[in-house]
Order: structure tokens, then C-alpha cells, then sequence
DNA sequence: TATGAATGAGGGTTCATTCAT
DNA sequence: GATGAATGAACCCTCATTCAT
């Protein structure tokens, strides 16, 4: 077996048994079992350490959710069409990939990650970041958005995704729907212009 | 020493221990070396479980917090007002009792914890949603508020508030400043009616 | 309250947590709530060590236990009567002793007595066993029992009461009842001269 | 070293130590420095815990004795010397295997054990008790015994035998031998039909 | 005498990681 | 590459005992 394949095999194998068992008790003995490894040793070898492990999980994880969100946004043309989709797509992805979200939930703010500032989680999510507030600036600009402070802006945004994925973890499928139309509307008065 | 003393003392120290290093991480060694003590087996002589003592620290906290932001709102009668005063003060206790906040951020969510539903954690948030969801429903009513679903835009709210404290963990404070203004009123205009 | 006073509030308190939650069990923890003392300490104030208080334990149980026992003995004159009111009061103690019974059966073989050669539980067994073969022996020299060898055979009684009580541990009356008249049969049977 | 060796490794190495100190102070690091490991953790690699432990414990010992005494019962083909057979067997395993009967005494009643109805122990006790208790119900039937209640009869059988091995646990060979042939003439009249 | 907080050793167990094969 | 036994630190917790009050 590539050595390539065997990480993602781990990778893949850790992020259910996040999303499963939660972060604190994702053992590597735990992870190797779902994955039908011989021997959590096998994990070690594969990654310096467990540090590395949870940096590649979520990676990947957050790989998939961009690429979800961007083919959304990008199937728009107008800002404010676009930030709605953006929007929407926090939801969807929730509905259609429930174990990549709880393992993000899972994952997000355990020391880990956030010590180390040059990880991939935190890269990520700058980027991400940057890439809305640009959206934002351009709204503005365009005269879609009124004038607010397109960082703060950005942030209330993933803030309000964080907090409601979060919040809705074990939310049936009706109640997102609901949520996902007040959310589009909330957000559009807090940023349409006031003609 | 006294029973009760050594009780806020472990408290007060476990406190500073998850803000510090998380939750994960806190220890009873770690709790013990902080606050002093000769030995870890003293928190066991005190507290019947670990998870007696993390429900005395989210107690704790959480009194606080309360106590914080109900002073804040309360000194203000219109309801606008008081919502905006409601945003203010979480972001006010951030900035003055960063290791609380730090402490309810880490805990959060935490299986240990969400497993018991009757603890004073998820008792608050309950409760906490449900003033905030009738204060809203009273806003609408007297036609201070458009007409959106209270339930959904308390979740809006609390979501934003948890999404933006998680993600200004180590902010300056000038940042808090700004963030505060720019948050206001961002949910002043997703709220406001439309006369 | 008297030192000896409390001395024996605390030895009836550790007989019944013996009997109820088993010697292993059976913490200073345990035996202070049972006693309704404020501390576990008090039992380490009147008593030297654990082994000072079970050693204790043990004198008082065998105490009550021999005094049941020749009670009964002494109430008959010929020798085999006499045997045969030994063992039946062996079960008769269980039934109306039951923690007390417990409590020996729960001791019996734990290191912390046997350790020790001189203390009183060695001493008690053996001057209980002293007795018993000079009984045996008196009833070979009157011709009332074959010849055999007294030592063996108080060891043999004393084993069948030792075993017999370990087993009916739980036995309901009516079971004691079948048992105490096969073992009496089984003794005569045993010991009494072949004519 | 193969998974199996060191089990069994582990297992002889509890034996001695409960033979030596007792069942209750035979702790993982009691044990693990007599099986001359480098920690006690090893002993949790290879059991699952205490439980699985003693009962591999239990059912080792137990293997071994009922294996001797079958073997010395099997090669006399009456009742009377299958019965003598069998009681001198546990006296002279009591002799050869003295670390195997301390372990087996000073485990036998621990509430641990007892608890699991399922354990080896207490199906190989319950078995042995029928098998024993249908060979003096063959024997009445023959016409060998007398007419007594077998199942009282192979409790006592039992009963003697383990209040003998307990009372002999530090017996001298020779004194074993007075023992066992007078042990095996007082279950003879006991027994045997008066014709 | 009595209290009850404190001590520190030790309990079984889990864990990421190492390493000889 | 893969195996799986081994390592040793750390986990929470219980215990008998001590000691200032």
C-alpha cells in the first residue's frame, strides 16, 4: 500500500471516529480499530505525531467543505447572491456531510490546534476569511452592501456559521430549512443598502 | 482551611487552568500545581468527581457572567436598547474576565458535560435562550422589531456571540472596541423594522 | 463519651459494614458514617492502625460466638450430647447472628490477621481447638467414641463448621434445619464407638 | 515475546502473589515486579482488567487441581475408594502445589469473584458439587453408603475439605499425612452402611 | 476528646509512542 | 512498510493516617 494512501486511509478512519466519539476520546488504538489497522502503531509511523494526525483531518475536512462553499458562490454572479449562497452552503454542507461538520466542531479550539498559529486549521481559516471580506469590499463598492467594516463583517458571518452549526449539531433536516431562510433574510438586512 | 475556601479555591484555579491550557488538558495535577496544593488527591477530597468540580466551575462562571450582563441590560427600558445592551456586555466580560470567558469557550460543548442534561450549563443556556427569545418576541410586538422568528434570531444571537468571543479569544482591545460598534449595529439593522 | 464506650461503638460499626459491604470494602470511610462519627479520623484516634481495630473486631464476634457456644455445651453432661450441642449451635449462631457470622467469614484468612501469629484471633482458634480435643479425648477415654486421633478431629469439626457456615452463607432457615440434623448424624456416625 | 507466553507469565506470577501476600494486596505492581516487568501498565495490555485477570487466574489453578484429582479418583473403580481416592487427592495437591491451594483458598468467597455467576470458579464449584454428590447417590444405591442426604453429604465432603486446607495452609508434610488417613477413616464411618 | 482538612502513597487503567522483528 | 509487544508517564480516585485547632 502507497504510503499516501495509508494516510488518507487514517485520516478518513480518525474523522468518523471524531465525529463518533468526539475529539477527547478518539484514541489512536480507537481510529486504528475503524480504520482495520493491526496496530495503532501503525499510526505513529505514518505521522510524527498525534499534532500532525489532527492537522491533516482537518485539512482534509475543511478542503471538502471549501470546495463545497466555492462551487456554490461561484455559480452566482451578483454579491449579494453570492454571500446568500454562501450562506446557504454552511447549512447544506451540514445536512450532506454530517461526520466531516461534528468532527470540524469537534476539532475547533482544542488547544492542539490553536497553540501552534502556523497550522493549516488556522491558515485556513485566514484565507477563508480574507476571501469573504474581499466579497464584502467588493459589495460595498458595487453599492449592494451599505458601509460597514468588511472584516467585522466577514467575522459576524463565520461567527454566526461557527455558532449555529454548532448549536444545530443534532438539528433535523426541517428545522435547518427554517434556519437557512431566516439566516439569508438576517443577513441581508444587516448588509443590504439602505437606498 | 475551610471546606468552603478550598472548594472556590480549587474552583478558581481550575479556572485559570482550562483558560490556560483547556479543557482537555486541565488536570487534576495541573489544577492542584496552581492553586498550590501538596497533592491532586486534595480536589478529590473535596470534590466527589471530576465532574462535580467542572459543574462548580461552570457554576461559577457562569453566575457571573449572568449577573454581568442581566445589570447591563437591565439599565435600559426600551427593548432595542436593551438588546444592544445585551450584545455590548458579552463582549465587555470578554474584556474583563478573559480567563471566565476563555474557561466557558473551552468547556463548551464538551461531551463529559452534554451528557448529563440536568447540569447548570445547559440549564442556563436553555433558559438563557428563552429570555432572549421573549425579549425579541416583545420587541416585535410593539413594533420596535421586524417580523422575524424570535426562536431562530435568538439562536442568531447567541451563535454570533459564541462565534465572535471564540474567534476574539486573543484580540486587543481596540479590536473588541470596534468589533462591539460594527456588531450593534449589524444586528440593529437585521432587527429593526422597516417603517 | 468514654474511650471504652467509643471503642465499641466503633467496633459494632465495622462489624456491620464487614458484614455488609464485605472486608475489602469496608473503608474507615465507611465505618465512621455507619457509627454517625464526624471523621474517620476518630477511628485512627482509638485505634493504633487498621489491624488494631479488625484484631478487635475479631476478639469481640469470637467472643459473643464461644459464649453462644458453651452456653449451649454446658447444658448437657454426656460427652456425645455435648459434641452434638456444639455443632448444632454452630448453625444456630448463624442464623441468629448473621452479621457477626458475616463478619468472621469475611475476616477469616485475610493477611492483616493471619500475619500476625499472637494475635487473638490465632489465640482464640487455638484455645477453642484446645478445648475441643480434650472434650473429644474425654469421650475415647468413657468409651463413648472410637479411637481416634482427638487433634484430627477437632480439626475436622471445626473445618465442617468453617466450610458448612462459609457455604450457607445465604441458606434460608428451613435449609440450616436440614443440614444441622444430617451433620449431627454425620458426626455420630464419625466418632461413636463401634460395640 | 508471543502474546501467549506472557499471559501465561503474568497469570504465575498473580499465583505466587496471592499466594504470598493475599488476594487483596496482590496489586498490579505487586505482581508485574514479581513477573519482573517493567511496569504495571503491561499487565493492562494483556488483560482487560482485574476481572479478566483473576478469572484466567482462577481457571489456571483450578485446571490444574481438578485435573489431579480426577486422575487419582479414576483409577479406583468403587464408590468407597473413588470417595477416599478423591479426599486424599486435595490433601496431597495441597502438598505438591502449595502456592496453587493458597491461591485458590485466599481467592475463594472474594465478592469480586463471586459476583460474575458466570465466572469459571463458581460453574467449576457447582459442578464439582453435582459430580460428587451424584457418586455418593451411586454409592446408596449400590448399597456401600448408608442412607443419608447426598447433597448434604458432598457439602460436607467440601466443607472439610476446604476448612482442612485452610486450617493445614502452613502444615508440615508429615502432620498432612496424619491428617489424611485419619480424614479418610472418619468419612469412612460416616459413610460407610451399617450392615 | 473530637473535628475535619490535609497528606502522600498506591490503586487500576489509558494513552501516544517506540522498537525489535 | 507492517506488526504488535513494550514502555512509562499520566489519568482520576481511594485509602489509612496525621495534625492543627
Amino acid at each position: 500500500m502507497t504510503e499516501r494512501a495509508r494516510r488518507a486511509q487514517i485520516v478518513a478512519a480518525a474523522i468518523e471516529t471524531i465525529a463518533d466519539v468526539g475529539y477527547p476520546k478518539a484514541s489512536y488504538r480507537q481510529i486504528a480499530a475503524r480504520a482495520g489497522l493491526s496496530s495503532s502503531g501503525l499510526i505513529s509511523y505514518h505521522f510524527q505525531n498525534r499534532s500532525e494526525l489532527i492537522t491533516e483531518v482537518v485539512r482534509d475536512v475543511l478542503g471538502r467543505f471549501a470546495a463545497f462553499v466555492v462551487e456554490r458562490v461561484d455559480a452566482h454572479t451578483t454579491v449579494p447572491a453570492q454571500l446568500r449562497a454562501f450562506i446557504g452552503a454552511q447549512l447544506d454542507f451540514l445536512r450532506l456531510h454530517r461526520a466531516d461538520m461534528l468532527t470540524l466542531l469537534g476539532i475547533q479550539g482544542e488547544a492542539e490546534i490553536a497553540a501552534s498559529e502556523a497550522t493549516a486549521y488556522a491558515r485556513l481559516v485566514e484565507s477563508d476569511h480574507a476571501a469573504l471580506a474581499e466579497l464584502l469590499r467588493e459589495g460595498i463598492r458595487l453599492g449592494d452592501f451599505r458601509e460597514f467594516d468588511p472584516e467585522a463583517m466577514a467575522l459576524f458571518v463565520f461567527a454566526l456559521r461557527d455558532g449555529v452549526l454548532s448549536r444545530l449539531r443534532d438539528a433535523a433536516p426541517a428545522e435547518l430549512d427554517t434556519v437557512r431562510e431566516e439566516l439569508t433574510t438576517m443577513i441581508d438586512n444587516a448588509t443590504r443598502s439602505q437606498r
